[in-house]
DNA sequence: TGAACACTTGAACAACTGTTCAAATGTTCA
DNA sequence: TGAACATTTGAACAGTTGTTCAAGTGTTCA
């Protein structure tokens, strides 16, 4: 990357550097990308909306989210897996509640994002 | 949803109550599922977190994300649609760049998730 | 003008994922 | 113990999406 591509090659070429030396080398993108991709499904999204607004258990979230009690536990597992929910046990029924604070302040940047009239 | 369902059912159904009449009911959950979607492919967000780091040309893309022209073209695309990178044309060159500094900031939220042992 | 370059686009294919239905598990209570 | 309830799980199918290859557009410069 020595030649001229671009009109403005030194600061292209800067930025790339700092990029593949910098973030991209010490940031585990896959794992990144899981944690958008749980968020990029709308039932799940519904159930994080949902849980944003306090603990709940399957039958409720089913109500919340318009959805079947199978899917919405299929899309609980896989926000369960990736950190973004915890399960607690109560009696014949498990409360759903949000695991981890980054979470609430992601899907908040996103609503930012939606009507801050940038797009 | 007044009977009990659950051993928790008061706390439940107001946690449901609040989240269908507040939140789900302003939220546009398709569109935020679509900020998270585009995030969520490996690519795209190695184009993001490059460009993170000052603005770059498409070839200088491909050097960051070890991509091809087409590839990292056709994700470019979907990244100026969703109004996550802006381009602007210099000469035989187009220059992208990012957009929308919420979208900085997810990321780094979503670092924060990742690497601050909540998972 | 036309050759060379930088980038975009379209079509097609393989891989992935959300939903559904049916069956299984775990828990309570009579 | 067994019936009833709450939730989970597995399999399968349809729909979506990222990548590739080939062709197209836009720009510069001789």
């Amino acid at each position: 990357m020595a030649n001229m591509y671009c009109e403005r090659e030194k600061e292209h070429s800067a930025s790339a550097q700092r990029a593949k030396e910098g973030i991209l080398a010490h940031t585990d993108v896959e794992k990144m990308c899981k944690i958008f991709h749980v968020l990029a499904d709308p039932t799940r999204l519904k159930i994080v909306l949902g849980l944003m607004n306090g603990e709940m258990c399957v039958y409720h979230l089913t109500d919340v989210c318009d959805g079947t009690v199978s899917g919405i536990s299929h899309q609980l597992r896989i926000l369960r897996d990736n950190g973004i929910v915890r399960a607690r046990r109560f009696g014949k029924n498990v409360e759903y509640s949000i695991a981890d604070h980054h979470v609430r302040e992601m899907v908040e940047l996103a609503t930012a994002h939606l009507y801050c009239g940038e797009v």
